[in-house]
DNA sequence: AATATTTTGCAACAACGTTGCAATTTATTA
DNA sequence: TAATAAATTGCAACGTTGTTGCAAAATATT
């Protein structure tokens, strides 16, 4: 088994299953980020989709993958590069929606422009998300 | 009857219904962005359930009203202020989310910062979505 | 007012998401 | 390694959300 898989679930405190390791292998596969559906049917019949779901929160709790809102009820899911954790992520790039080939991925080197609020709010997360043409579809 | 409603309702080639006015009358009342939810709520027992899905269809298609993409498969609708059209929005803010309140806003002041894609890489639209406490809030 | 067009509500359905619990799997201990 | 403890999984059952076809009702047009 993949000694990077194992040592992912270590880091974070989680039994390593068969139903994890294959979540992470599809996520280290995949050039883009993958909603559940994407998972449950690359997965093939193997895992309930209970699983699934429980695997999404739990690696989302754990910081082990970050999602990605979207404008059509189907949140998309991207491993996390930098070491993130339970609600303290550091990932600060943006998502490109690609409307061609649907495939949503993270441009690591783009970092999220400033965002300057009216007087009294703060912030603790801003999200980014691109839509258009990709590299591939161009 | 409100006579903004109507217009809205006319300039877009759309029969004046009962069920329209209200949504129309929800968002032209409400402070923030309302769900599907939130609006068969405020409606209360009077409107089918796909009745308002089909409204907010057909505004969004006219650009009566714009989305706000969201990571918790929820997605947010609020009037267009400009005389957006169909695919062909003017809107150019960005939104914000109250983590304490859990309202969504359109902050209509503080416009998309640009963003440098890298190259073959085309844009048609950029979502940013902030979340963080609101003025109220604080 | 009569007719044509559009919209609505209903019913039925499919997809998505959640929970409790017993069986299985994984980790820990001896 | 075997026994035990702890965590995860699959199943079943359920609730919510979103879609479609079609007849009835409402709205617009003549
Ligand atoms: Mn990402
Ligand atoms: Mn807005
Ligand atoms: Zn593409
Ligand atoms: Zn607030």
């Amino acid at each position: 088994m993949n000694a990077q898989i194992e040592d992912i679930l270590k880091r974070n405190q989680l039994s390593v299953t068969s139903g994890r390791v294959k979540i992470l292998e599809l996520f280290l596969g995949s050039a883009g980020a993958l909603s559940h559906g994407d998972i449950e049917k690359k997965a093939g019949e193997r895992f309930d989709r209970v699983t699934v779901y429980r695997t999404l929160q739990v690696f989302l709790e754990k910081g082990i993958i970050h999602n990605i809102p979207t404008s059509d009820n189907s949140i998309r899911y991207a491993l996390c590069k930098d070491n993130c954790h339970a609600g303290h992520h550091h990932d600060n790039h943006i998502h490109f929606v690609c409307n061609d080939c649907g495939n949503t991925i993270c441009l690591e080197n783009v970092t999220i422009p400033p965002v300057k609020l009216p007087k009294g709010f703060t912030s603790t997360q801003v999200d980014v998300v691109v839509s258009g043409i990709c590299k591939e579809c161009k």
